[in-house]
DNA sequence: CGGGTTTGACCAGCGC
DNA sequence: GCGCTGGTCAAACCCG
C-alpha cells in the first residue's frame, strides 16, 4: 500500500473486500461456468433461462423473462453496500488523487478492459445468452464470417436522388461483381415475452420492418446506434406461438454494453482506487 | 432540433 | 426472364 496515500480516504477492509465480492460475483455470473448461474436474479444481460438452441423447439421459457429491470440486480446489490461505509465521492477520489501520483490512483492491477472482454462485454460474443457457457443457449447460426464490425456502415455516402443512392447503396449492400454476400456471425434465441424489445443493454434504431410470408406479426430490423459499431438484429414473433419472440443478432459488438458498464463504472472506479490497498 | 420510427420503394438472390 | 421474398434505404413523420 502506498504510504502517500491520503489517511483520510482509506477505506476500510471491509468495504474492500465487499466490493471485491461483488465486482467477483458479477463476473463469475457473466462468465457462467456452474449450474446456477443467476446470480443476480432478473439481470436479463445473463438471467435469460434456456432460450432455445433450435427455433423451433418446443418453447421452456418463463413468462415474460425481458421484463426485469436490466440493472435492478446490480444496483440491488450496490445498494446493499450502502450497509457499509459510503462510496467514495468523486471530489474524495480526486482529493487522494492529488496526493497519489495518477499511477497509483490507478494501478494496473486489475485489467479491467480485458477483463470485461474475457467476460463477453465487449467484443467477441452475442449480447445475452452468450454470457453465459451454455452453449445451447445460442444458436449460432452462421460463423463463417469474420469480424466486420468495424465496416464502414452502408457506405452510401454520395450524392444524387434518393433513387439513385438507393440504387448505388443497393449495389455496395451486397456482392459486387457476383462475390457471395460476405456472412457474419449470427446468433438467434427466443423469449416468451409480451414484449418485442428485449432491454439487451444497448441502444437500437430501426430502420426496417417487413411482413413475412406465413406469419401475422412483422419483422423488425435494428442497428446498433453506436457510431463505429455495425451490429443489426431482427426481431419477430415466432408463427407457431406469437408469445415467442425470435431475436436474430448479427456481428459483434466492438464496443462495451453502455448500460451495463455505466452501472458497473462507480464500482470499478472504487475497486481500481481500492486495489491500492 | 436531434434522434428515433414508419413506410413505400428499391434491389439482389433464388426458384421456377 | 419473371415473380416472390428478404433486406435496406431514405423521406416523412413523430416526439421529447
Amino acid at each position: 500500500m502506498p504510504s502517500s496515500v491520503n489517511p483520510s480516504v482509506r477505506p476500510s477492509l471491509e468495504r474492500t473486500n465487499a466490493l471485491r465480492k461483488l465486482v467477483a460475483a458479477i463476473m463469475e455470473s457473466l462468465q457462467g461456468g456452474d449450474d446456477e448461474p443467476h446470480a443476480l436474479p432478473g439481470f436479463p444481460y445473463f438471467s435469460v433461462p434456456s432460450p432455445l438452441a433450435v427455433l423451433d423447439a418446443p418453447p421452456t421459457l418463463s413468462p415474460d423473462d425481458n421484463q426485469h429491470g436490466a440493472l435492478a440486480a446490480l444496483q440491488q446489490a450496490c445498494n446493499s453496500l450502502q450497509q457499509l461505509p459510503p462510496l467514495l465521492a468523486p471530489d474524495q477520489l480526486a482529493a487522494a488523487a492529488t496526493v497519489a501520483p495518477p499511477s497509483m490512483i490507478l494501478p494496473p492491477m486489475v485489467d479491467w478492459s480485458s477483463l470485461l472482454q474475457q467476460a463477453g462485454l465487449m467484443v467477441g460474443s452475442p449480447p445475452v445468452p452468450g454470457l453465459h457457457q451454455q452453449a445451447a443457449a445460442v444458436q449460432q447460426l452462421d460463423q463463417s464470417g469474420e469480424n466486420d464490425c468495424g465496416e464502414a456502415a452502408g457506405s452510401s455516402g454520395g450524392g444524387g436522388t434518393g433513387k439513385e443512392k438507393a440504387r448505388i447503396s443497393g449495389a455496395g449492400r451486397s456482392s459486387s461483381s457476383g462475390r457471395k454476400k460476405v456472412s457474419r456471425p449470427r446468433f438467434a434465441f427466443q423469449t416468451r415475452s409480451a414484449n418485442d424489445i428485449l432491454d439487451d443493454g444497448y441502444r437500437w434504431r430501426k430502420y426496417g420492418q417487413k411482413a413475412v410470408k406465413n406469419s401475422a406479426h412483422p419483422r423488425s430490423y435494428y442497428r446498433c446506434t453506436h457510431h463505429t459499431c455495425n451490429v443489426k438484429k431482427q426481431v419477430q414473433r415466432l408463427a407457431k406461438d406469437t408469445s415467442i419472440v425470435v431475436t436474430t443478432y448479427e456481428g459483434v459488438h466492438n464496443h462495451p454494453c453502455e448500460k451495463l458498464m455505466e452501472a458497473l463504472n462507480p464500482i470499478l472506479k472504487q475497486l481500481q482506487f481500492l486495489s491500492q490497498f
